[in-house]
DNA sequence: AACTATTATGGGAACGGTTCCATGGATAGA
DNA sequence: TCTATCCATGGAACCGTTCCCATAATAGTT
């Protein structure tokens, strides 16, 4: 018994069938269809019911330059928020017949790079970029090339590029209003260091200035989280440091937030007698008893936006408009982490 | 000033630049290099650089059917062990120089069976399907088609494909095992309703098997997860239920976990007073006191073991090879709330 | 020396679409 | 009735590769 690896139907075999010319049936397929006759219309139809017929997207994506593939570098991908836009911009993909390729880079600039070249071969439409390094070069060539680029949160560069993300520093404003008015006068920031990604850097700044002019105290400890015995040493000195004030840890990010909850319990501080407040919302910060206090990205709107902007941009021919900025407001959710 | 949008160079101006032949080029970018002198290599490696060519997948897409890309269907995007998988099927296929596109279906077979018809417009190489639909017929297309598909856990279906997944059965008898070793004896097993799902119906059929020959109690809980006052109610009444033993919840999946651990802090149940243990280890499963007892699965070796066997059925000339199922084995992750 | 392997290279026909341009028939205007 | 316009349709070139051949040069065999 031979098993018949059946070739997929092609335009041609659909014409056969229909009785038509094969400029016919890519009229049919690629949103001419009002330009045929009914009967061809409806002839075409039935053909390609029959074959199962489905436009190779290679080819065409070949001949039009234009793949109808969206592609999205992620820095990390395991990281929540990178996920949560993700969920936002793949609907947004998929209500436009777009389809999304996704590269992970492991926060490795290197990767970075070897992707977007990936991409660009793959000849996308648009590229959503969220990413560690500096890929100015890199960036420039792919908008010579013509592909609308949108960087998620962290504007990295000259180039003409949108830019979606977080309002970071009213956001930081926010948790500082929050931490004082709950009575914390002594504070601790935690953060992977900003290196060259832009929010982390916006977010630290916001925070040493919004610390000054509200008269707190305010110490940052910008370390990678990898090693958990660095940041539970910051957090026991600070602590076990006299003070006139209660205290309180911001962290910048969810990662922060799930080390900080760590090396509290490791400590033995209840939350709320030492303050825990930290930006990105997930699933478990109301569980973990008193519930942690969280500034809340709307990631999807974030994700869908960032999508608009690459279509937005593709219609107005690429060029003319000037790149914008797109700012979402974070949302405070109080717990118990900052009730003393 | 006028902005030109530069083409993306093309194999023939490179051997335009390398004073060759196209052939020679394409033979230098698709590994055949030793069949050029060294001379010519140096040319054109030169001349490419020179020049920033990347050959365009599009084209070698066509002509050669295939397009260097895997496929990955995910019914839902935003669960934890999805993206874990993923996580290690994009490892993987970086490492074999493949690129993946994602397509969430939101748990709709509509979505499923039009993503599938869509990815194979986009010639993939292979097929990474974590489905709920009952997908036969679109995927004894896509087999005949010579893509190679590899069912993530839900086995669902006839067709040659491999099924790379957890040891549903041994993971529960493991959860049972531990729960009887602390002294549990009336268990409440909560999960979604399997429907199609394979490995919601093993793990539940396995629950019931094994509950039986243990001479434990146990009750079923299959219920969608979105309305919380139903699991609650449930929850509520089997812990009021008078009883001779213990009592304890054994969760089907992560979200299972989430929703029972936010059912028993809202009932006021303490960890471990009423037992709770969970499939998938997450983040914070350490950090709700007294830490949730898990069955970890390993995620990662699961996605990497998804894309080897594509990659092995491939080089098998897609037809002999009988289809295989790899099964890992979960991990027990004991803490206090199976601790009396 | 004559003939066959072997190797390095190039020419050109696909791959499956899209799109410019041509064609012929129908309709309208004069 | 004759020409201008419009519409539905088809022919064929082209997108950037790959790959089957053909060719020329070199090495190997008797």
């Amino acid at each position: 018994m031979t098993i018949t690896t059946h070739q997929r139907t092609t335009i041609l075999e659909v014409a056969r069938e229909a009785k038509a010319s094969k400029t016919s049936v890519s009229r049919y397929f690629s949103g001419e269809r009002e330009r045929l006759s009914p009967c061809m219309q409806t002839r075409i139809a039935a053909a390609a019911q029959r074959l199962g017929y489905r436009p190779n997207r290679m080819a065409s994506g070949l001949k039009r330059g234009r793949s109808k593939l969206i592609g999205m570098l992620v820095a990390d991908i395991r990281n929540p928020f990178s996920i949560a836009v993700m969920y936002g911009v793949e609907q947004a993909c998929r209500e436009r017949g777009l389809s999304l390729m996704v590269c992970n880079t492991d926060n490795d600039p290197a990767q970075e790079r070897e992707h977007l070249s990936l991409l660009a071969s793959y000849q996308i439409e648009g590229l959503v970029i969220n990413a560690v390094g500096s890929l100015d070069q890199e960036l420039q060539t792919l908008v010579q090339q013509g592909i609308p680029l949108v960087l998620l949160e962290r504007e990295l560069s000259e180039v003409e590029a949108e830019v979606v993300g977080l309002d970071n520093a009213r956001a930081i404003d926010l948790a500082l209003d929050h931490l004082q008015d709950r009575g914390y006068g002594e504070l601790l920031y935690l953060s992977e260091p900003p290196g060259l990604a832009s929010p982390r850097q916006a977010r630290l700044t916001r925070f040493q200035q919004g610390v000054a002019a509200r008269n707190l105290t305010g110490e940052t400890h910008c370390q990678p989280l990898s090693e958990p015995e660095t940041l539970q040493n910051a957090i026991s000195n600070f602590i076990a440091r006299p003070g006139t004030s209660p205290k309180a840890l911001l962290c910048a990010n969810g990662n922060a937030t799930l080390a900080a909850t760590r090396a509290l319990q490791a400590h033995g501080a209840p939350l709320g007698d030492i303050g825990l407040i930290g930006i990105d919302e997930l699933d478990w910060c109301e569980l973990v008893s008193p519930g942690i206090t969280t500034l809340a990205q709307p990631t999807e709107a974030i994700g869908r936006a960032a999508v608009e902007c690459l279509m937005r941009r593709r219609e107005a021919g690429d060029r003319t408009t000037p790149s914008r900025q797109v700012h979402f407001q974070a949302i405070l959710i109080p717990r118990g982490s900052t009730r003393r």
